[in-house]
DNA sequence: AAGACGAAAGTGGTTGA
DNA sequence: TCAACAACTTTCGTCTT
C-alpha cells in the first residue's frame, strides 16, 4: 500500500491507523480511507498445517448484497407510533430528515462498493503485474463507473475486470481477455459486455489493439533476441500499411510476425512454441504467415 | 520422429434484415 | 430474433527434414 498517493497534497507519506481504522495522510491530514480492515495475521504460522488452523478467514466472501439488506429506512406515512397524524411543522422536518437520509446510505453505499472494489481491483492487477500508475488510473475509471450509477445490476468483479482491460489497452499494455478472465473468475464474454457497456457510457474513445504492443511479450517469453523483435516490428508496420491486419486478430498478427521474424534471424521457434506463448494455434499463426509472406514479398528461409 | 503444411468440419460471436 | 458470415479452432492426413 505504500505507493499510494494523498489526493489532496500529492505526498506519499500516508499511515494507516489501525485503533481508528483510518488511512491518514501525514502532510495534509486528509483521511483517505476510513473503515480499513486490518487484515494482516496478528500470529505466526510456522507450517502450513498451523496457517490453517490459525486463519479466521477462508475463501474470499462476496459481499455482493449492497448493505446486506440491513438498511434502515423512514416510512412515508406521516403519523407517530399512535397513529396520530402528526403536524406539518413536523411532517417538513420529517421530510427532510427522509432525503438526508437516504443521501447519506447511498453514499455509504458507494463507498462500500468502491472498497471491495478496489481490494478485487488492487488482487487483478498484481495477478497480472500491472505497474501502479495502471492501478491508479483502473481505480479512478471505476469510480466514475461508479458514480454514474454504471454498476447497478453487474457484478463488481466483472466490472473491475472489464476496467483493467480498458486501461490496458489504453496504455498500451495489452493483456488479452483470457488472461484477465482467467485471474478474474469472469467469463471472457461477461468481460466483453461490460467492456461495450462501459465505452459507451464512459465515452470512451479506443484505438484499436495494435498488434506491436504484443511484441515484446512474446519475444521475450520465447527468449528471442532484440534484434527479432525489431525485425518483427518492422514487418507488422509494413503489414499495417497494406491494411493486412484489419480484422484480423491481433494476437494472430502479432504471432505470426514474431515467428517470421524468428525464422529470418536464424532464431526459428517452432510454430507450435509461438503458438503457445500467443494463445493462439498452430494454424492461425499459418494462415497470417502465408498471408505475410505472399504479401509482403518477404523471403523466408525454409 | 518431429515439425510444417493445408483441407475440412466445427465453434462462438457479430451483423443486418 | 434469426440466419448469414468471418475469424479462429480442432482434427487429421500428408509431406519434409
Amino acid at each position: 500500500m505504500a505507493e499510494k498517493k494523498c489526493p489532496e497534497c500529492g505526498s506519499n507519506n500516508l499511515k494507516y491507523d489501525y485503533a481508528r481504522g483510518e488511512l491518514v495522510c501525514m502532510k495534509c491530514g486528509l483521511v483517505i480511507d476510513e473503515n480499513i480492515i486490518d487484515e494482516g495475521p496478528e500470529w505466526r504460522a510456522f507450517d502450513s498445517d498451523q496457517r490453517e488452523k490459525r486463519a479466521r478467514t477462508g475463501a474470499p466472501i462476496k459481499f455482493m448484497k449492497p448493505n446486506k439488506g440491513l438498511s434502515t429506512e423512514i416510512d412515508q406515512y406521516n403519523k407517530d407510533i399512535r397513529g396520530v397524524k402528526i403536524s406539518a411543522k413536523t411532517r417538513a422536518q420529517m421530510q427532510r430528515l427522509r432525503k438526508w437520509h437516504k443521501r447519506a446510505s447511498i453514499s455509504t453505499s458507494i463507498e462500500r462498493n468502491l472498497a471491495i472494489a478496489l481490494t478485487e481491483l488492487s488482487r487483478v492487477a498484481s495477478a497480472l503485474n500491472l505497474p501502479s500508475n495502471v492501478r491508479e488510473a483502473a481505480a479512478l475509471m471505476y469510480r466514475k463507473a461508479v458514480e454514474k450509477g454504471l454498476i447497478r445490476g453487474r457484478l463488481i468483479e466483472s466490472v473491475v475486470a472489464a476496467v483493467i482491460y480498458t486501461i490496458c489497452r489504453q496504455y498500451g499494455i495489452p493483456r488479452t481477455l483470457d488472461e484477465i478472465a482467467e485471474v478474474s473468475g469472469i467469463s471472457k464474454k461477461e468481460i466483453g459486455r461490460t467492456y461495450r457497456f462501459l465505452k459507451v457510457d464512459l465515452g470512451i474513445n479506443m484505438p484499436l489493439t495494435n498488434p506491436v504492443h504484443y511484441i515484446p511479450r512474446f519475444a521475450s517469453e520465447l527468449k528471442l533476441s532484440g534484434e527479432v523483435q525489431e525485425k518483427a516490428r518492422e514487418i507488422l508496420e509494413k503489414a499495417i500499411q497494406k491494411g493486412l491486419i484489419s480484422g484480423r486478430g491481433p494476437t494472430g498478427v502479432a504471432a505470426a510476425a514474431v515467428y517470421i521474424a524468428g525464422v529470418m534471424m536464424g532464431e526459428r521457434r517452432t510454430q507450435k512454441e509461438v503458438a503457445d506463448v500467443a494463445g493462439v494455434t498452430e494454424v492461425t499463426i499459418r494462415n497470417r504467415y502465408r498471408e505475410l509472406k505472399d504479401k509482403l514479398g518477404l523471403d523466408v528461409p525454409t
